[in-house]
DNA sequence: CCCAGTCAAGACTAAAATGGTCGGAGATTC
DNA sequence: GAATCTCCGACCATTTTAGTCTTGACTGGG
């Protein structure tokens, strides 16, 4: 990180409680009910797998998030193969593939779309449509961001959310602050 | 990265071309603006500073880029002690600091604020508001990515974007595509 | 002094993204 | 085969974002 030292000294020394990538509901969702399919239908109980079916009411209800929304964000998520749809009463979703092999950056480019980290990256062939292209030298550094940010929600998959984690530490985080 | 093979062989490997993070244009002019002003005001031709005071006229038609917009990006950048406004005719901004000193991180804070990566994550106390806490065990290691994604963009500066960028990367890059 | 050029600040509008809702269509079970 | 439970896809409302316009204050030069 680096030593900022600014001319200001009290001023400048911007501390912030926790910033930046902003995540939709919608994946936020996502990643719930991919959590929560998981922890049910990959964990076992006295050496019994809990597999079964689940269906939208039953995480929304678990997790408190509205149903119809919850539906739709599981219809994206089943339109992407990630989870597989089973009609009628009894009916719900399942997994597609094991845990391990649903990364965090599928599940989000599945929900948000595949969004650049500005707008004119995503178009392929389109770069008229960018009339900053010529002078804009930020772009390059920018994409190693992004490259970085993918590189890391791509090796990240449900696997890694579904063990129980210690809350303690999202609370001393929350004081603590990130130092920018 | 981890070794995606779906139920489905074909239809599951989605590649995307640039995925997540998403900027606001904002701050994409914010950076862009810093870096413009630290290759006037930090570079050198024939061995002779280039300094002197941009306005903000200067760098909208360099960018093409809103004028009136640009100035309010400017205001806050002012505002945040990242430059410094000098009025008059011949007036215009200097950075507050140099290049080195301001990390990308602090940029994007400045304009969009102190967002957390969920919803529930900014506000200091108001626990309750998130109903969903006790069953979200999504939280930590979405933590964790934002802590190294924080991390990332804290140790990345304007000076890092001043270098001329090899344009051949970018649209390389862009028909490459990253496979999640 | 007066004027032109600059930043500062706010209200305002338009468009897009997001969050949330509704009434079906299709399966499954009894 | 009908009731019921589920998914599905179009729809609306609210919020956020991008961008515009107006007014005012400050500075330096003619």
């Amino acid at each position: 990180m680096p030593n900022v030292r600014g001319a200001g000294t009290e001023k400048s020394r911007i501390i912030i409680y926790l910033v930046m990538l902003k995540i939709s509901k919608k994946a936020d969702y996502a990643l719930m009910a991919l959590q929560y399919m998981a922890t049910v239908q990959y964990g076992e109980m006295n050496g019994l797998s809990t597999f079964r079916v689940v269906n939208t009411k039953e995480i929304a209800e678990e997790h408190h998030i509205p149903l119809e929304l919850l539906a739709k964000v599981l219809q994206t998520l089943a339109k992407h193969d990630m989870i597989e749809s089973q009609n009628g009463p009894k009916g719900g979703y399942i997994l597609a593939r094991e845990p391990r092999d649903i990364s965090i950056a599928q599940v989000l480019a599945a929900i948000e779309g595949p969004l650049g980290i500005a707008d004119c990256y995503h178009e392929k062939d389109d770069h008229a449509s960018c009339d900053q292209m010529e002078h804009c030298n930020i772009r390059t550094p920018l994409l190693k961001v992004q490259e970085s940010i993918v590189h890391l929600l791509s090796s990240m998959s449900i696997e890694d959310m579904m063990e129980e984690p210690p809350l303690i530490i999202v609370e001393s985080r929350k004081k603590e602050g990130v130092q920018l």
